[in-house]
RNA sequence: GCGGGGGUGUCCGAGUUAGGUCAAAGGAGACAGGCUUAGGACCUGUUGGCGUAGGCCUGCGUGGGUUCAAGUCCCACCCCCCGCACCA
């Protein structure tokens, strides 16, 4: 039979008999110590992937384990429905998106039929959940699926629960309203994503600081970055054909570009137009600096862009590219004074004023700037990359001069917030928010900066709140170490956090209609509802039900439970046993993500819980790297996306399962890659063919030095195995699992040349279940050839037994292999075809040298003449001081240098017989080398040594002699 | 720019926390042999270079340094990936 129907029809099989014997529901044992492990919930705008695999693969392996070590494991599974991308991929739907819709079709392999209905986001969440949980299912996730649900007002008992938990959170304070501004698009009616943008993606609002400058009865509000650099300034720039307004803006006369007075409707300003024109008509007027009256001119200036904050620039020549270049092109150039009625000279006149020091330029850095780069005119594309460089380069080691009155001296880092805050409270400086490039929606509406007001945010910037989830995060563990960090920063770094929004599928917020709770929001302590969703199934308890007494009850054993009972007519040993179902599960054991969820989701995670159940701080939690495929990274666009059900339909969920624990582990992205599937799905079915052949074949009882070996090995593996998995290094488990104790298996055929074992089903015992989390269904198959009653599944995890450890037979088969490899070694580079090989093992003496040097060295370096000091206290080597002295400066180093756990070994075992190993092994080497073995001590005075070789021997190093 | 993670042999990928067992696990690929004969199957071995005796040389992003000894420690530099907010 192919490859793939035997493992196929051992994967329904054992699904099925999971399913049927209930093995992985999990209800409260109070004698058995507990682990609740979850993943988070994924989106159900498509079918799970590989990358979701990855994750869960991950927590399923650790869960399996977990399970086999005796606990009492919970693995619940749920669906996220809620936000916006969903309703919006059904828009999408209903509008037609061809690329979209393609995607849909040929990717995710959905039928014309469901697409059609797909415009009802419902529909699409539920049509996606369908199929993602058959893909789960297959995968062999040990889950409770008691407890699954999904979120949104489509599942009222858990918007019930999100309700509560918002109320919980808003009473604390930390929900709180306030004035954000956003990207908006004017047609969508909603802030507009990263990923709901056509054009623009990672544009975020800037702030403009506008410095007024009086103009008649009107203020020119500049924009700028700087406005340190308003000691420098020369003069106005407008762009002559654009359009603009002067308008009453909150109680001031401005004049700024049309398109700007638009712009600052949205940002909470009152506008009032009082007149329209083109920029010319103010061109030639003057007006004064805030600072001093200065009078200066209002030039025309073609770079400015009047959809760029005010469109209205002030100049700075002597540390702005941009300035500078315009205004020689303008001396260069009388001509373009003209129609504006300009004098020429008075432009002429115009001298940069320099006003920030730094290094590497002299008075005017804009004029070195421009040369330097050879700036052509204000068309030139380069003046915008060295007005980029020239504002770097001054922010950071640029120093304001002595004209910059009470701000001269200070670096420009240090004191713009300052002089910002300064400039606004004199009055001679105003804000606004603006794009720096242009955004457009995906509905190809151009977008603006909208300044929201009465949003909801999550106060992620209280500094009490922060305490609590570094505490938090110090009391769980992280895997891997690294992440630590990462989540202080992050903690650190967050602020307010918007968590309503108007549009999409969600739970409203309770106090505030109209207002929907967003996705990072409901997902931060839903696993608390795991452990009820259990009752609220089973008794079919009605959302009305679900009071927020009730969860304060079951949360926090507020109040009576039997008032709780009569009000919210929920009997009274359902809310008790829920209650207690919650102490038992609560607080989470493990959750795992993959890292992209760092800086948003296991934060939030870390925060609410900090705040909601602060007596039931999560325990660990786990971090991993981003699946990409084959070496890129996944997206339905590039086509480069593999589902979970593809990746089963053609590998099976034993070698899918595999191939992604060995992609990866700690913070490292791993790679799908067909092949390597491929490969992994050929190994496990060579794993399924030697195990039934060891089962078979197995009838010899005897036990040898190589059986005490091989169960030897093998306790080793079993601690490494066990330990990795402890800390979540799943690759390095499943590495060890599958292929180090395949090799131990191979060196022992090898060795003894047959397979018929006893203890080679036993050992294979161990090595079923050492690779059961990992590859649950084809060890299924076998452990049921081998114990038949039992599921693995459920089966004891290996104990490391020391007991079983033989040193003593670990190095006897480290010495044979080094010798194999020596002779071979030998071999190749005499290229000799060897008919006869001798080896002759260590005399006794030098055994008792080695070891006293080994035992000398333990605690410290030793020096030959110490070493040679304690060695002639035997009398026996004394009487042979000359060998000895000639054989102890060849160790003296050896022993010293050697690590001490192998030195302590070494001298743990005291020694090996060498002799006899070698004896043992001769039918071995022989089929090895194709050559008559001889095996003599050194001091044999029957040995065959025509080349003086055995006097070489070393302990764990015979001599050689090969002809 | 800020923050996080990385650069290892043909490729993937361990090892770096505690320097020596490291020419460097494991897997893949390649090569050779077996099996058997067309199957991308299975088993075994080899796989940095050199070498007529178990050795030597070169090597873990680059350049320095510490040490008897460095993939592992220190300093500087280069390069790659990811996140940076109203979005799941």
């Amino acid at each position: 039979m192919a490859v793939m129907d035997v493992l196929r029809q051992i994967e329904e099989k054992w699904r099925k008999a999971w399913e049927e014997a209930r093995i992985f529901e999990a209800d409260p044992d109070p004698n058995r110590k507990k682990c609740m492990v979850t993943f988070p919930f994924s989106y159900m705008n498509g079918p799970l992937h590989v990358g979701h695999g990855f994750t869960a693969t991950r927590v399923d392996a650790y869960v399996r384990f977990k399970r086999m070590q005796g606990y009492n494991v919970l693995f619940p599974w749920a669906w996220h429905w809620t936000g916006e991308t969903i309703a919006g991929a059904s828009e999408r739907i209903k509008d037609g998106d061809e690329e979209f819709i393609h995607a849909l079709r040929d990717i995710d392999g959905v039928s014309e039929e469901n697409l059609k209905k797909f415009v009802d986001p419902t529909y699409m969440a539920s049509y996606y959940t369908k199929v993602s949980r058959k893909a789960v299912k297959r995968m062999g996730f040990s889950i409770d699926w008691r407890r699954e649900f999904h979120t949104t007002s489509l599942c009222p008992t858990f918007s019930k629960f999100i309700e509560w938990q918002c109320e919980r959170l808003h009473e604390k304070g930390y929900i709180v309203q306030g004035t954000y501004p956003v990207v908006w698009c004017p047609r969508c009616e909603s802030p507009t994503g990263d990923h709901d943008r056509q054009v623009g993606e990672g544009v975020a609002p800037e702030e403009y600081v506008l410095m007024k400058f009086k103009m008649g009865d009107a203020y020119l509000p500049a924009a700028t970055f700087r406005p340190e650099t308003i000691y420098g300034v020369t003069n106005m720039w407008i762009h002559p054909d654009a359009d603009y307004v002067k308008a009453q803006v909150n109680g001031e006369q401005w004049v700024i570009s049309e398109i700007a007075a638009n712009k600052l409707e949205e940002q909470k300003r009152k506008i009032a137009i009082i007149s329209k024109f083109k920029g010319r008509e103010i061109i030639g007027k003057h007006f004064v600096s805030p600072l001093n009256n200065r009078k200066m001119l209002v030039l025309p200036g073609w770079f400015v862009s009047p959809s760029n904050a005010t469109g209205v620039v002030y100049s700075v020549p002597a540390h702005a590219p941009f300035d500078w270049v315009a205004l020689r092109d303008l001396q260069g150039k009388p001509e373009l004074l003209k129609e504006f009625g300009i004098d020429a000279d008075s432009v002429k006149k115009i001298q940069p004023i320099s006003m920030i020091r730094v290094d590497g330029f002299g008075e005017h850095p804009a004029v070195e700037m421009v040369e330097r780069m050879g700036v052509k005119d204000q068309y030139d594309l380069k003046a915008e990359e060295a007005t980029k460089l020239l504002y770097k380069k001054e922010f950071h080691s640029g120093v304001l001069k002595d004209i910059c009155g009470e701000h001269s001296g200070k670096m420009v880092s240090e004191m713009k917030e300052s002089l910002i805050q300064d400039f606004k409270e004199k009055g001679f400086a105003d804000s606004m928010h603006d794009l720096p490039q242009p955004v457009v929606c995906r509905c190809l509406t151009p977008c603006v900066v909208k300044i929201l007001e009465d949003q909801w945010f999550l106060k992620y910037s209280d500094e009490a709140w922060k305490e609590k989830a570094k505490e938090a995060l110090s009391k769980a563990s992280v895997y891997p170490k690294s992440a630590i960090q990462w989540f202080l920063n992050i903690i650190d770094w967050l602020r307010e956090w918007p968590c309503a929004r108007k549009t999409g599928l969600g739970t409203p917020l309770p106090w505030s209609p109209g207002w929907i709770v967003e996705t990072l929001t409901d997902s931060t302590v839903y696993m608390a509802f795991y452990t009820i969703n259990k009752h609220i199934k089973q008794y079919d308890i009605k959302a009305a039900q679900l009071s927020h007494e009730v969860f304060d009850y079951l949360f926090y054993g507020r109040g009576d439970v039997k008032k709780v009972a009569e009000k919210s007519r929920v009997n009274r040993q359902v809310l008790e046993s829920m209650r207690s179902e919650f102490l038992y599960w609560y607080p989470l054991d493990l959750r795992v993500s993959a890292k992209e969820l760092v800086p948003n989701h296991l934060t939030f995670f870390l925060f609410h819980h900090a705040a909601l159940f602060p007596k039931h701080l999560p325990k660990a939690i786990g971090v991993n790297g981003v699946l990409s495929i084959e070496g890129k990274k996944m997206s339905k666009s590039k086509g480069n996306f593999v589902t979970l059900r593809s990746a089963l339909d053609q590998y099976g969920a034993d070698a899918t399962r595999c191939a992604l624990l060995l992609g990866g582990e700690g913070m490292g992205d791993p790679d799908w890659r067909s092949e390597n599937v491929r490969d992994v799905r050929v190994k496990l079915k060579g794993f399924y063919n030697l195990a039934n052949g060891v089962i078979e074949t197995a009838r010899e009882k005897k036990v040898g030095h190589l059986e005490e070996w091989l169960i030897s090995v093998l306790q080793h593996r079993i601690k490494n195995v066990t330990e990795n998995m402890e800390v979540l290094k799943t690759r390095t488990a499943t590495e060890n699992a599958l292929f180090e104790v395949w090799n131990d298996f191979r060196w022992y055929a090898r060795r003894k040349g047959k397979t018929d074992s006893k203890v080679l089903k036993h050992a294979l015992e161990t090595w079923v279940r050492l690779l059961a989390p990992f590859a649950p269904y084809v060890c299924e198959e076998i452990w049921n050839k081998i114990e038949s009653d039992d599921f693995v599944s459920l089966a004891e995890w290996p104990r490391y037994d020391e007991q079983k450890v033989n040193l003593r037979a670990e190095e006897a088969e480290s010495l044979i292999k080094n010798v194999l490899e020596d002779t071979s070694n030998i071999l190749r580079a005499t290229k000799m075809v060897p008919k006869k090989i001798c080896y002759y093992s260590a005399a006794p003496w030098k055994w008792k040298a080695y070891l006293t040097a080994l035992k000398k060295s333990t605690s410290a370096k030793i020096t030959l003449n110490d070493l040679m000091k304690e060695l002639m206290t035997h009398s026996d080597l004394k009487e042979m001081a000359k060998k000895v002295s000639k054989f102890a400066r060849q160790i003296v180093d050896e022993a010293n240098q050697m690590p001490d756990d192998k030195r302590n070994r070494l001298v743990k075992i005291e020694s090996v017989d060498e002799h006899q190993t070698l004896r043992e092994a001769e039918s071995f080497f022989e089929g090895e080398f194709n050559a008559k073995i001889y095996v003599y001590g050194e001091e044999d005075p029957q040995r065959h040594d025509p080349k003086k070789k055995a006097e070489l021997a070393r302990p764990y190093r015979p001599a050689i002699y090969i002809e």
